[in-house]
DNA sequence: TTGTAAGCGTTATCAG
DNA sequence: CTGATAACGCTTACAA
């Protein structure tokens, strides 16, 4: 646990040059340099780097906000933060429950003056003020921000159009009783796509009815649930789009189990495409959401705000989603 | 961005009567504090964590190093620390993607100041030295080390036991010729898998053989391509153990593009446990390993380290594991 | 090329 | 109960 004096000390140099030969700086001695470098080698020396930060007012840290760290999306979120902001020397401090807005405003209090940033992915719709504070005081950036109202920096997932485009496939297919697993209520995500799929079947004339649609809350279990339940009612769905994944994953496990082929006694889509659900079976029909993309993107917005100084520019960029047609939903598909 | 400075100021009291405010020292009137607190909430004002480690030498940060951050064990992992230390008031800076010694220790200098200490998993077993610098330094608990020695603080899971455990309950079914899917090389968990498999199948009287042995790096797409070279090796196996998840539900898809059925003409087995594992079809026979656990028991073992002050106390914990038997197997399974 | 010294925003000690 | 003031470990003008 050496300081910087220490080492200047022993080295019979001052403080100064000692940081000096840690900040790189040309200003002294080959000579000076080496000797200084065997010396806090020698003791284990190495500048203690909230010391630096108090000084330079840099911490080279971002702060990462999240609702939650279970599964392959946060997984692959902060992946993506990770290395981009690696590349640009930056280390990244994580927060990873945020049940609700108190909780995400603590955490945020915690971070201050340890990071020069933020991204934050809030709870739920319900914490748009909270955040509007956070960005008054420290550039950040929104993931899926619950806020339209275009005054912050952020980026979001197609969440609408994907599930839009995966409902009006199966329209296309022939499915009208299309039945939708709901992820968690007062999620954003979850939300838009289940306004998606509302819209589309009331786009091909079907009224969206409350029969036809399954809480879940993302995980496989419930997806389980909501198929064990749909298998039930009468008349039967022809057809169901869960809201991710892991969900529709959980379904057809339930569909399995009571003997429902897939897809041809019912159509399963999902929504994420995480890696997996390319070697379940059947292959799963999803959206391609490139969750990876999306915390790299967020980390590139988020330097280029920071750099440019002001507060976060206000900027809404919505990462763009593919339909994935697999075997799962009954049509031909890729192989 | 006000500081204690300001508030002092403008609250027309001392710095310190500010900070004492802040700290819930009782040795306050709750007149002053009242008015402290309000000028403080009207400036923004919140205490700079790094200013305030310096004098107290306190971060309430723990540094967590990964060699990865990819797929649902390092989440887990992550989320298992991230909630125990929340519940003990820290919090976490995460570095996660070290290929090789050096980035190991330039992300564990980059934390010098502002951790109390670390949890550390190794990226392979030529760390060790690195690992032993980096522990006397500061509190730290090894996940999954390579070094046995007995010398650190450490918890690991116990890989050769689910291994042997599982490649003995093939053996038990009939099976002889059993493949492995194995991971990538030098890393750590993937080596103690693989001397399971191969005591399991000596003490059956099998030699192991090269001609099983194929190589993975623990991707889905990797175990699906062992999976189509091990069709076409002859004589080509009964049984294929998989030493992770991800590589037994590639391997699946291969196999069921083959045409191959499972487990009737190939049994197949994963590791860990994840919670997908019993939704795919067949339900994947594989070795629980309760990851969030790791990350839980892991933390509690660091801070209790940290608390009796000295360096980490050397000792080793193994995490059991336990087969989990379902039908990929070929046996009943639990259905 | 090197040294001196003034902060950075807090906490903590010691008087009052 | 409150106020000065000396650290904490470092960077960075400014001097030499």
């Amino acid at each position: 646990v050496a300081t910087i004096r220490d080492v200047a000390r022993l080295a019979d140099v001052s403080i100064a040059t000692v940081s000096r030969v840690f900040n790189g700086s040309t200003r002294v001695s080959d000579q000076t340099r080496h000797h200084v470098r065997s010396i806090a080698a020698r003791v284990g020396y190495w500048p203690n780097t909230a010391a630096r930060s108090l000084t330079t007012s840099r911490t080279s840290t971002l702060g990462v906000l999240l609702p939650d760290l279970y599964g392959e999306f946060y997984s692959e979120v902060i992946r993506g933060i990770d290395q981009a902001a690696r590349r640009d020397g930056y280390q990244i401090l994580i927060s990873g429950s945020h049940a609700d807005t108190l909780t995400l405003v603590t955490a945020a209090r915690a971070m201050h003056g340890l990071v020069e940033g933020m991204i934050i992915m809030a709870p739920d719709d319900g914490s748009a003020a909270a955040l509007q504070e956070i960005m008054e005081s420290i550039p950040a950036v929104l993931l899926n921000p619950p806020c339209d109202n275009g005054s912050c920096n952020a980026i979001s997932i197609a969440n609408y159009d994907g599930a839009y485009a995966i409902t009006e496939h199966l329209l296309a297919l022939g499915h009208r009783r299309i039945a939708m697993v709901k992820g968690p209520s007062g999620n954003v995500d979850s939300e838009e796509r289940l306004k998606g799929y509302r819209a589309a079947m009331l786009h091909a004339g079907i009224d969206p009815s409350p029969d036809l649609e399954f809480q879940g809350d993302f995980t496989e279990v419930s997806g389980c649930q909501a198929g064990r339940a749909a298998i039930q009612s009468i008349p039967r769905p022809t057809a169901m789009v869960a809201a991710n994944d892991y969900m529709a994953i959980g379904l057809m496990s339930a569909l399995r189990e009571a003997g429902v082929r897939i897809p041809e006694e019912m159509a399963v889509t999902g929504f994420d495409d995480i890696e997996i659900s390319q070697y379940v079976n059947p292959p799963l029909t999803s959206v391609h959401v490139d969750t990876y993309e999306l915390g790299e993107r967020a980390f590139q917005r988020w330097i280029q705000a920071a750099r440019s100084g002001g507060p976060s520019s206000p900027a809404h960029e919505v990462l763009p989603t593919r339909l994935v047609v697999r075997q799962s939903c009954g049509s031909k598909g890729t192989r």
